[in-house]
RNA sequence: GCGCCCGUAGCUCAGCGGAUAGAGCAGGGGACUUCUAAUCCCAAGGCCGCAGGUUCGAAUCCUGCCGGGCGCACCA
């Protein structure tokens, strides 16, 4: 029995008492749920429905649990239900409702934890987003590792997700860009507010190669030559890196076609239609102070030029018209000053900011070298990037560090410590697990050991307390998967299998032989273990699969 | 000054209103003729920053304060 499945039980308990009393049934809630106390003596799952209901209906309590217990007491698969405390239920279940679950994983596969829980809704996520004028940097890789496992989470829950990459490939930042391309190329040293680091020597030289001419051309003529072939050449090579480390996107979204295709004048209609536009100044601005944000904004300046801001809006609105109802922008801590403009934006168009517009806020990431943070400098070229990361501690690692940690949270990246071989390797804890339950599952089938037919499967063998243990935390993997992501926080996932389903394998391993020892029969038991060592498999791969990281067979 | 984030064990961090607040690491003590010891077991470690409030119940929600990080452009 799952843990939904017993809530379901318990629900049905709570309408016949409430029938058998004449009470509100209107009381009652759609769902509930089943929690795991910490406690074992609490039994394997406790619910607070009395708690939630007693004031509801006028019942005190104990009362009404006592009348619950009794009922729930009496469903298939419910050992005994206690009271405790102000009127908590504390249920145990049967060892073979509780064992069914290791043929139910195993069964389900890669589809176990997936839900329809946001069925129905389609989300945008965009995340990234970097210009072409350099290599993604350490906070840029933050959110493609967090950013990729969000929309496994999302798909998982049966959401309809588009990722989306946003650029700019004609803005003044590329022009400093091209003009340091062009100094790197003369052999100048970079200009004054452009870009240093050799990455820009090196594509200097790559577009010289490529175009030989540009030698001999002047000054404005190369530099709008670097600027084409410099940043066609930048964003291959952000694409690459991105690609090998498991992220693409499924939308690449410049913002020179909004400016083409006319939508910064569309936005701007809507908005004055709206009623939250004025001329100041010789410029045209948006009245966010409206929506609570600090200051008016600004969308067209006054010498004509659109602002930034004008495509953000622009872009707001495209992503809308496509149908996404919920817009989820992924930020660095150091961008969290935009929310409440873009808040205030997605209201001056009428949606409602809360519903239509998530912004995440990453904190920053430290790469620590011999304990001692990598300072970066864009203006030294001392960026850390995210092939420095994946060189310093490789892909799996990078992911999950940086996926295992709340998006509120600064990160500290020691690369000594993840680079170890050790349990202390977050990373390496997990993937461990995946190996063990592999080779358990090689070894197996060597000796002859085979899970067989699911009906031959005992369920009621595995009643040894670790592998109640174990049971028990496997159940919880889809709540884990639909409360990240209805959390938006990946992090969830990670925390789950290497605080939970880690420790409890470990112990089921060392107390729970699988295999049979020496020239000892095969017995119904070997079969029951293999099933939940099987099931274990299952979990750890779904949930490193949904943080894009491997689950190997072997370490 | 205003805004956002953070403050939980020596360190790094979990903890979407529930019971005695958890994990890993570090430090102390144990377990390898055994399916992977990359593991496990035992012990130790806490005014959950402070003060109020809401609640049957607060680390969690609200208010104020203290401390730290970041941000406050007709830049991109």
């Amino acid at each position: 029995m799952t843990p939904a499945e017993l809530a379901s039980v318990v629900l049905a308990a709570a309408h016949a008492v409430f029938e058998q009393r004449g009470l509100d049934r209107a009381a009652l809630p759609a769902s509930t749920v089943v929690e795991r106390p910490r406690n074992p003596e609490h039994g394997d799952y406790a619910s607070t429905l009395a708690l939630q209901l007693s004031k509801k209906v006028g019942v005190p309590p104990r009362e009404l649990a006592t009348a619950l217990a009794d009922e729930l007491g009496r469903a298939a698969g419910v050992k005994s239900v206690d009271i405790a405390g102000p009127g908590f239920l504390n249920i145990r279940l049967d060892a073979a409702a509780a064992g069914q679950l290791a043929r139910v994983i195993v069964e389900t596969g890669a589809e176990y934890g997936r839900s329809d829980r946001l069925a129905g809704e389609k989300i945008n996520l965009e995340f990234v987003s970097a210009n072409p004028t350099g290599p993604v940097h350490i906070g840029g890789v933050r959110w493609a590792a967090v950013g990729d496992a969000l929309s496994r989470l999302l798909r998982a829950t049966g959401a309809d997700v588009g990722t989306e990459y946003y650029f700019n490939d004609a803005g003044s930042q590329i022009d400093r860009f091209a003009r340091s391309l062009l100094a790197a190329a003369k052999g100048e040293a970079a200009p004054e507010d452009g870009y240093g680091g050799a990455y820009i020597a090196e594509i200097a030289a790559e577009v010289q190669a490529r175009r030989p001419e540009v030698r001999s051309l002047d000054d404005d003529a190369a530099q709008e030559v670097f600027r084409v072939e410099g940043v066609a050449l930048m964003f291959d090579e952000i694409r690459t890196s991105l690609r090998d480390f498991g992220v693409e996107f499924d939308t690449y979204f410049n913002e020179k076609d909004l400016h083409d295709r006319g939508e910064l004048d569309l936005a701007l209609a809507r908005l004055r239609q709206q009623g939250h536009l004025y001329e100041s100044e010789g410029a045209t601005w948006l009245r966010t102070t409206d929506f609570g944000d600090d200051k008016d904004r600004v969308l067209r300046k006054s010498n004509g030029e659109w602002t930034y801001f004008a495509a953000d809006c622009a872009y707001y609105l495209d992503k809308r018209e496509r149908g996404f109802e919920r817009v989820v922008i992924m930020l660095g801590a150091d961008h969290h000053g935009y929310i409440g403009r873009m808040k205030a934006m997605s209201a001056c168009f009428g949606d409602d900011p809360e519903r239509n517009l998530e912004i995440l806020i990453g904190q920053l990431v430290n790469l620590l070298r011999d304990g001692a943070p990598m300072r970066m400098s864009k203006r030294a070229g001392t960026v850390i990037t995210l092939e420095d990361l994946v060189e310093a501690i490789g892909v799996d690692a990078s992911r999950y560090a940086l996926a295992r940690y709340s998006s509120d949270s600064p990160i500290d990246i020691d690369i000594e410590l993840w680079t170890k071989a050790k349990n202390d390797n977050p990373v390496y804890k997990v993937q461990y697990v995946a190996a063990r339950t592999a080779g358990v599952a090689r070894n197996a089938a060597e000796v002859g050991l085979v899970r067989g037919d699911a009906d031959a499967f005992r369920p009621e063998l595995l009643d040894h307390e670790k592998e109640n243990t174990l049971l028990k935390a496997l159940a919880q993997f889809p709540a884990v998967v639909a409360t990240a992501a209805e959390l938006r926080e990946p992090h969830r996932v990670a925390r789950y299998l290497e605080e939970d389903i880690a420790p409890s394998y470990h112990r089921f391993y060392d107390d729970c032989r699988v295999l049979p020892r020496g020239d000892e029969e095969i017995t119904d038991l070997h079969r029951a273990r293999l099933w939940l060592n099987d099931a274990t498999r299952t979990v750890v791969a779904n949930g490193l699969f949904l943080l894009g990281v491997s689950a190997p067979e072997r370490m």
